[in-house]
DNA sequence: ACAATAACTAAACGAACGTTTAGAAAAGAT
DNA sequence: ATCTTTTCTAAACGTTCGTTTAGTTATTGT
């Protein structure tokens, strides 16, 4: 046969994906992706085809990593409690080492809110429907609250995780447990 | 003398403000500044020196468009109904036409956040220092509270309006009013 | 050991970026 | 009306972007 690859896919698209995801996709170049993964252009080019497959491939790890965070959540026996957990375990990740970068698949959402990019769409659309409906789930155990109630609050913790990703990447890490307490205050 | 400026300066900022409003710095290109403000690159660098200090000029003109509405929450007497409605004359701008893009300094900070450009981050720093101290005033209309929770909750009130800000860009005018009447639940 | 084949290096591609510049057009002062 | 001065047009600047391509290196099966 030939020659075999001197690198790992799995090990050069979490380098990828750490790079994509402190500092977005635009800003992100195929010279800085050549460094952090330890790979030549030509590797990245036939392993992922262009920089936007490679940039898909790095949500879907994300994805992957997240979810067992949201499986926790899904197992989650407490209600509001859990989804609460679900809020610090999200932005725990994010100060683990010096890097504040906030939620991968949020500051992607900003970032692609209006490129017209389908599959990268179709990726945030999924996460999101996902993560309401278990929201809502988790709404629903407590039986006092009736529907138009458990939707009201599934919206208003949705758009509370979707501010608390974008803050993450500004705030100290004890403004953002104050932030989170208040928020659950009001449940 | 000599010819005489066939634009006015103020009106072009505004729409340079617009479009650097909608997509960010990096993402406008000199090419759609110049189709926008309906001048030639020339003019815009004899105007502004370069990109950045239109920029600059931009979130100056967007401050003192701002301004009128945080006037309007300084001289409130009502504490924080005052600075609820200041959340939803925030977002208020966002809606005229269809055009929603946010709040510009929060999309400033967001995007500039770990650029390392002293102009803007002082021209940040001193739009939120001035918020925060408002908000503060605002709190300790209501006398029961301590200064622990006065500062607790602005902190609160800022992150929360970080959040708004990023959520603007993404979500109904629904979906935004239900989570400014959240968020101003027990406060 | 050798030929075949895939992975690698490094240079170059065209396009777009922000910025500059040389020359044409136009308006006020004399 | 002419001269002077400034604005405007349009082309080109040097970089950097994502992507491609020719040529070299290394590994595997025979």
């Amino acid at each position: 046969m030939a020659r075999t690859k001197q690198y790992n896919e799995a090990e050069v698209i979490q380098k990828a994906m750490h790079l994509f995801w402190k500092n977005g996709y635009e800003t992100t170049s195929m010279q800085m992706l050549e460094k952090e993964m330890g790979i030549n252009k030509f590797s990245i080019y036939s392993s992922f085809g262009n920089k936007h497959g490679l940039f898909l491939e790095s949500l879907k790890l994300y994805r992957s990593n997240v979810s067992q965070v949201l499986d926790k959540l899904k197992k989650g026996t407490q209600g509001v409690e859990d989804i609460k957990q679900f809020f610090y375990d999200s932005v725990s990740s994010s100060f683990k080492s010096d890097n504040i970068k906030g939620c991968f698949v949020t500051n992607t959402y900003n970032e692609f809110y209006d490129k017209e990019d389908e599959c990268i769409q179709k990726q945030m659309n999924s996460f999101m429907d996902n993560l309401k409906s278990i929201i809502i789930e988790k709404l629903k155990m407590d039986t006092s609250k009736n529907e138009e109630t458990v939707l009201k609050q599934a919206n208003y913790l949705l758009l509370a995780k979707h501010g608390l990703a974008a803050a993450a990447r500004v705030n100290t890490k004890k403004e953002i447990a104050d932030y989170i307490e208040m928020v659950f205050k009001n449940l």
